[in-house]
Formats: structure tokens, sequence, C-alpha cells
DNA sequence: TTGAGTTACGAAAACGTAATAGTGTTGAAA
DNA sequence: TTTCAACACTATTACGTTTTCGTAACTCAA
């Protein structure tokens, strides 16, 4: 087991000083050829690679990204990563992720961690503890220090920094206007809990859907789902309404749900009852029926929020302008079977 | 935008050495009541953290576990990642995540990477290139330099180290088995090529039930995937054999598929037609029968590499054995529709 | 022969921390 | 009065790099 070796080392066997051996790897003209080539082979010989942390703690930065988001076991998310991964590595930067489970402590903990020299800056999206509580000093904190954030999906006003997000309202209006394009009448929604900022967004695209097209707007159509294991009894009741013959889900793990429980009580998807969802995952691709989305590229996401980071990490050397941008992915609606 | 305050600008600002700031913040009773209450409350309330990357490099580790995994967006791997994390977390460790997107440079280049000093050990799952080409000469490199590595998953025995994986074999052969018991009599795989591991060892118990239960083993019956986007005309010819009363799934992409492609040629599931897949995940859970799997829990998986990465790194300053262990997860049958 | 310029290298500082090994002062025991 | 220990603190080193500055030795022109 031989530890890897260091410039002292080579130095020391070649008799050299360190500060030759540093200059005759990085090609320098001040060392004479001879012992450059030596000292070269002789790394080479080794496999010399130098430290990744002496070279962060010299330059004072570690070329890695921070990601904190919710959850990983979830399509949407993993696609963000994947996506900002691709961009980072193309740029020589590494992501080292971090979990919040949604709560706020551990994303505070998490970001003081990470924020103690390990990365160069953030990407991150809010947990849900955290935009209920609506406290954000641990970010305000982390971009006081300098360091640059970027937030994607689930952002706040809160806080001034780069965003990436997609027009949630827009969205849910689009796919709520092809639902009465497509004649249906009495279109419910089913969201998650308000303080979910995506939530609220897309609940107001619905409202503004209906009342544009002149249709009431009806409280009791609008079910607020808190826990997704309990959510089929909230469902089932919502559905004996049976002059709704349109629903339009926040997120697939409802849409479908919806769809159990609608063929359970006899009715038919889409023929009784249109189904659209937002987020494109894999379960609606492979559902039965298949489920028309709202597309929401996670992969575009990371792509762009990790652009915007690392831009702004290069660039920081030498401007210092913080006028913070908020970017827009664009959404479509992917039509499949559950609206006919 | 005030820069993270350090020990030097701490002694500095308080007049005192570098030596007097850190040993007081550690609570050294080397240094008088006075100037540590002193020192401590300056720190405090400048919000002081030691730097982690000088820490890092000082003490030669980095309390950071190294993930390298094919994909991401894979509900299979990101339990594990999930299951890695929640141990990682508990002792203190930070993960940071590479994708080989199954390819073999990409592979080499992350281990590279991350070798040169970033992380302490390495837990990775082989992308399908380094199988095929059976190449392993970067991992053995990293751990003849003293750098533990704990494979899942996808392993391979041409390296020593510490592995977890569940009996791909055994597993297999209970799900054949299991349909064997209901009366099915004609089963077919659907699997992944062979340089895959664990789809050769899912074979090689979808044989071994067969073969113990008197059932000739059929060649044709067995149809070896490559491409999941063009597998629905081989799953459709193969269906065309009536006499088919059950498929066996290599993974859950593959069984959907098959439902949907016999529902189409109007088969009926589970009725005319049986499967089962091998990993549980959400589709599994929301497809249309749900369908039977054999439950491959990743979350334990990423449990047990952590737990197994950790202990040999923080063992490792004592002693050296090199005693490695290969840990079986053990598996369930998850009885759903698809399976009546 | 002297001064300037070149060549080829080395010493040292810096990044931030922690631990080991000092150092000077005080008080008390011999 | 010397000696020794306790106290309270500082200097130094080391982790592995890179870079700035310095300096010998040598060459060449005046």
């Amino acid at each position: 087991m031989k530890r890897k070796i260091t410039l002292k080392q080579i130095a020391k066997e070649l008799d050299v000083s360190i500060s030759t051996v540093s200059k005759s790897l990085r090609n320098s003209l001040e060392i004479g050829e001879e012992t450059r080539l030596k000292v070269q082979a002789f790394a080479k010989f080794y496999n010399y690679k130098p430290n990744n942390i002496a070279l962060s703690l010299k330059n004072r930065k570690t070329k890695t990204i921070g990601i904190i988001i919710p959850e990983i076991v979830h399509y949407f998310f993993s696609t963000v990563i994947n996506g900002i991964e691709q961009v980072a590595n193309e740029h020589g930067y590494s992501v080292i992720i971090c979990l919040s489970d949604d709560s706020f402590d551990k994303e505070v903990l998490n970001m003081e961690m990470l924020a103690n020299g390990s990365i160069d800056g953030f990407i991150m999206s809010l947990s849900k503890e955290t935009q209920f509580r609506a406290d954000f000093h641990h970010i305000t904190e982390v971009i006081n220090q300098g360091m640059p954030v970027v937030m994607f999906d689930r952002v706040t006003n809160d806080i001034l920094c780069d965003k990436v997000i997609i027009d949630d309202k827009a969205a849910a209006y689009e796919a709520v206007q092809s639902l009465i394009d497509k004649g249906r009448k009495k279109i419910a929604l089913v969201t998650t809990v308000d303080y979910v900022s995506v939530g609220k967004l897309r609940t107001d695209g619905y409202i503004k859907a209906l009342l544009d097209n002149g249709i009431p707007f009806n409280e009791h159509l609008i079910i607020k789902i808190e826990d997704i294991d309990t959510c089929e009894i909230t469902i089932g009741k919502l559905l004996e309404d049976k002059a709704i013959d349109a629903v339009f889900a926040v997120n697939e793990l409802f849409a479908v749900t919806i769809i159990k429980t609608a063929s359970k009580i006899g009715l038919s998807v889409p023929k009784d009852l249109a189904v659209i969802a937002f987020t494109d995952g894999i379960i609606s691709k492979y559902s039965t029926p298949t489920i028309t989305t709202v597309s929401q590229s996670g992969i575009k996401m990371g792509n762009k929020a990790a652009k915007m980071l690392i831009e702004r990490l290069e660039s920081e050397e030498t401007d210092e302008d913080e006028n913070y941008k908020t970017e827009v992915i664009e959404t479509h609606l992917i039509e499949r079977e559950s609206t006919n």
C-alpha cells in the first residue's frame, strides 16, 4: 500500500527543491530542460497527481458545487441533479449532495456544514418546512459571506439571488384551458398545502383559467392534500360528485391515485373523467391509461442552474455586479391517454 | 460581504497568538479563564467555524464519502443514495456523488478526480461498460493507495473489497418458484444482456427453479433486451406464443412494458399472463394492475454499505486487517395484482 | 576587469488549522 | 538565595500546493 506521492517526496528523491518539482510539472521555462524532463518522467512513473485539498486551500476555491434538495427519491429532483451534474462536470466541478428530508433543521445543518469551505456555491430547492416557517436566515448568511446561491423550483421572494423556475401559474393555466377546450365543464383541483410555493402558484393558474372562461370557481372543487398516504379517502369523497368531469392534479402521484380511485367506483378515464398532472415523470408514461402532463424538464432546470452558478463563480474574480436573474424554463403539455 | 473569519483574524483582533485562540476554542485548560472566555465570546459573535478544507489537509481525512453510480434517475439508485446519506450524516460524513452514465471513461475520470484527496473512501456500483470490458485497473489503483472501496449491487469478483449485494440467484429462484406454485407452466424470462452481473445471476436462478421443478428449460423463452426503447417489438413477438402463461422480468420497466403489450393483444393480466418483476419501485406500486415484485431494499443496501465503509475508515487508524466481507441483503416477494 | 544580463534553481510565504514544544513570569519549597 | 513547578501564553511545525522573490553562477559586451 503506497500512499499517494507528494511534491516533497519527489523533491527529496531527485534531490532538488520542491519549487523545482512544482515548476517542472507545470512546464515552467524557468527550469532547465534536463531537470524538467527528469522530474516529469519521475512524476509520471509514480502517477503523481496534485492533492485537491491542498489546492483548494491555496486557491480558496474547491471546484465543488453543493446541492441541497428536499428528497432524492423523487423523479423530478433526480433529473435536476442529473442536469446539474452534466454542466458541472463539463466545467471541472464536482457536486456534493445533501438531503434536507423536507426538514428545516437538516437544511440549516447541511448548509452550515458545506458553507465552511467545502464548496464554492449552492444550488438548492427549499424544504417544505422552511417554506412553512419562512425562515431564511441561513441562506442570507451564506450569501452575505459572499457565497453564491442559485435556487430552483421551490424558491422564495424573500431572498435575493439567482433563481430557476417554471412559470407554474401559466403552465397550470394552460393545462386547465386545454381541459376546457375539450369540453370539460366541472374541473376539480387536487393540490398540496398552500405554503409550498409551487402549489399556491398552480392553484392561482387554475382559478384564473376558470374565471377567464366564465366558469364559476367553486371552493369545494379544490382539495389540498398534506399526506399522500391518506389521500385516497379524500379523493374518493371528491369523486362522489358525478358532475366532475376532469381533474387537474398538481403531481403525478395524485393523478395516478385519482385514476385508480375513479376506476374503482366505475368511472372510466378519460371518458367520464379527464386527468391532467403536473410534473412529467415515469409514472405518467407507464400508468394505464398514460397520463397527460405538464412537462417540467428537470434536466433543463439543472443545466440552467449550474450554468448560472458557475458563471457567477468564474466571473466573481473580476467584477462584482449583483444583478440577480430569475430564469423561467418553458413547459409544454404532453398529451397522453388520460385526456382524450 | 464579510468573508468568513479565521483564527488569524481573531488573534490579531484580540492581540493574542493564533495558538491561544485555537486552544481557547477547544476549551484547553492551558489558557486562563479570562482569555478563554473572551476569545469564545468573540468567536461566537463573529460566528467562527473552522475551515473544513484546512482541517482536511491537516488531518488527512475529509469526512466525505464518494459515491459513483451509473445513473441517478433510477429509483433503485436513488434509494441507495438515500440509505448511504442517512448513515453518513449520522456519523458526520458528507457524500459527493458522481455519475458514470454507464460509461467506462466517465467512471475512471470520476474516480481519479475524487481519489486525489477529495474523499476518504468510495461506495460504488459498476457501470455497464466497465462490467463489459472487465477492466478494473482504476479500482485496484485506488485500493492500492489505501483508500477503502465498498461495491454494491453491480459488483465483480475480480476485485477484493467489501461488497453489499442481494442474493440475485436465490431471489430469482423464489420468484419463479412462486409462479410455478401458482400453476404456471410456461414461464418466460425477460432480462438484460449477460455482462451485467446481476442479469446473469437472475437468469441462473430462473433456470435452476425450472429444472428443480422438472420443467424443461427452453432457450427461446429467454429474451435479452439491450435497449429499453425498442423492446416492445421483441416482447410482442415473445407473447405470440399463447402457451406462455407467466413472465419473469428482470426489472420494473420491462414488466410494465410486458403488461401493456399483453393487454394490447388481448391478454389479461394476471388471468392469461402472470407477471413478476425484480426491483420494487414506484412503477410497480402504481401501475394497473399493480405488479408483484422482488423487493430489493436500496435503503438497506445503502445503510449497510455506508456502515461498512465508515467502520473501515474509523478502524483503519488502529489496525489494518484486510478481511473483506460480502454482505447479503435479504429480499422478499411483494405479492400484488399481477400474479393472482 | 567590471557591470549588466541571463540561466537555473532554491527559500520562503501563504492558504487555515491543531498539536508539540518551547518561554517567561510568578510563587513556593528547599 | 536558589530551584523547581505551575501557569499562561507563544513559536513552530506540519498538512501539500503554488508563487514571488532572491541569488548564485555564468556569459558577454564595454
